[in-house]
DNA sequence: GTGAAAGCGCTAACAC
DNA sequence: GTGTTAGCGCTTTCAC
């Protein structure tokens, strides 16, 4: 069964350009004639093929959009803001999993270089020699959402990145100024740049205050829910004592809040609690969470946005950053 | 700059046959001609063009999923489940969000017609003629996660679905097992068919149990967070009593511990809590949540097997229904 | 105003 | 073994 313009102008007897005319609305075409090819489209149920017109054409009106996990509350807002701009501007957003896998990375690469889609938005916790480069032969456009630093002019891709060191001096301070004097982070592996980044946040801020920094403070709690439990658990049974915690995310200190509860550490009295990312689950916990802000709503839309205007060819780099925010509640 | 088939038989001096014989390895091709022009296919970067491939061969092994809402971590495992499925057969999986609007919806339903997509998956709470009919008039092969009752033979649509009646029925036994006297509900409209299905199997087990209906006990929480605290709290004040509460779903129930802890009612001492979903969150709760596995990986799973299955020729109609499973917590 | 024809990049049938 | 050619469905000159 075929029912393309083809068949149409077969059926009319018209040629395949006045049906695509008529059906388009570019161009000429009688008031009479597209009155009857129109009818006809109708009664075959037609519809425009789009693989035909993005080949025709160069140009799929699709983006795609790699995250590394879809099952991660993070980046809920992110998303949102990613659609929002897409939509407004007639592009759809194909969301894709990474699972933090580089091999996944490079495969979306792949299929961007086959013009699958226009452009690409990526999130990775990895940017480098390897997927950069990839990214850099695809010659397509490309936004990241961390800050890269090699980057050089006529690359094909752009970067948006929230200061994870700013917020971590954000959350330092704040506790600081709750009058904590040991204060814990509950963090993930060193080895990633955001939770080096967040170190050095910490760090700098208790320089700054004249504290000393005790490494045996800062404990891997892998971003997770049962890590951050688990790891802060042992810190607490090995004798570890602290006033002021500072958790990766929100999910992560729900473990928190649910080893304090068995453990009859009351929070916000015995320990100030402090997280990342002011998910609505921050909200919803018991104490709600001081969290700070990591403006993933903005980033996903200024990074669609950059990324139009790349696909639209603008050819200068464009960088943003984002200045993350202190959201204060109950558990500090 | 263009650099497709065409390009390299016209550097190498062979036929674009050729080419296209020694790139896909179909066919003979010598292997000094197949040495140079893979090494040629590699200098220039080549990589085939989607669009061409999926016009050429009408299929473009993509499928589309549309969720109503992608910030929600009940279709989390869902998605897993389809992604896995469809990464096993070489597909990938496309995912779309219909903010439950009916538009949207009818659009992705259009995109799927122009072939963008080789089938689709769709997750919706309102099949209603539009949808339905429209789904029909694609011709393409759709898997739908509810019941729908108006299926007929020769229909180019499965569905799977889970049977919520049946899952309501396995609460309130529990709840009745535990003890409880006074059942309440937070739930949601009940214009739409997941909150009717509920309420029968809620109903059907009081009369079972020779206990009366009584329609104030049952809450409209809208599914969420914040409704399902404001509508159990106005409850309260208004002097309802409960001994036993089923949530519409773990984040909604979140919702409800939140309030309890305010109102100083103990869990599971004064109020035993039964949610439905049993999402990684139940796990997180103080106290964790029993909840209502409602098989979402499953459904995934077995919605793109359908898929796929129809895809690949099958004619007959094919429904799967899917058995609840209560997983009892510290709420009860 | 309308039609004929070329071509987007690829593949497959057929000829040699 | 390799080349020629037609055509997937659409758009866009260019000619009339």
């Amino acid at each position: 069964m075929k029912n393309g313009i083809k068949e149409i102008a077969r059926i009319t007897g018209y040629s395949t350009a006045t049906v695509a005319r008529a059906l388009s609305g570019n161009g000429y075409c009688g008031a009479e004639k597209k009155e009857k090819i129109l009818s006809i489209a109708k009664q075959l149920n037609y519809q425009s093929n789009s693989s035909a017109i993005a080949l025709r054409s160069g140009c799929t009106k699709r983006i795609l959009f790699c995250i590394p996990d879809i099952c991660n509350i993070f980046y809920f807002k992110m998303i949102q803001g990613v659609i929002e701009v897409l939509e407004n501007n007639g592009y759809y957003a194909m969301l894709y999993t990474t699972e933090k896998k580089l091999a996944k990375e490079i495969d979306m690469i792949r299929l961007l270089k086959q013009k699958f889609c226009d452009g690409m938005i990526m999130v990775s916790f990895n940017f480098c020699e390897e997927n950069i480069s990839a990214i850099r032969e695809s010659g397509c456009p490309v936004v990241l959402t961390n800050k890269y630093d090699g980057q050089v002019q006529g690359d094909n891709f752009d970067y948006i990145f929230v200061d994870h060191t700013y917020g971590m001096a954000l959350a330092t301070e704040h506790l600081l100024d709750a009058g904590c004097k040991n204060i814990a982070v509950v963090s993930g592996d060193v080895k990633e740049q955001t939770t080096r980044e967040r170190l050095d946040g910490y760090i700098g801020t208790l320089k700054k205050h004249g504290l000393e920094y005790d490494s045996s403070r800062v404990l891997d709690g892998q971003y997770n829910n049962d890590g951050a439990y688990r790891a802060f658990k042992q810190f607490i049974e090995r004798g570890g004592r602290a006033d002021g915690l500072i958790v990766s995310n929100d999910y992560a200190a729900m473990g928190i809040l649910r080893f304090c509860h068995e453990a009859g550490i009351r929070i916000p009295e015995d320990l100030k609690l402090v997280s990342f990312d002011n998910t609505d689950y921050a909200l919803c916990c018991v104490p709600t969470l001081t969290s700070v802000d990591m403006r993933q709503y903005e980033i996903g839309k200024y990074a669609a946005e950059v990324l139009l205007e790349r696909i639209q060819g603008r050819k200068e780099l464009r960088n943003v950053v984002m200045i993350p925010k202190l959201i204060k509640r109950q558990s500090s």
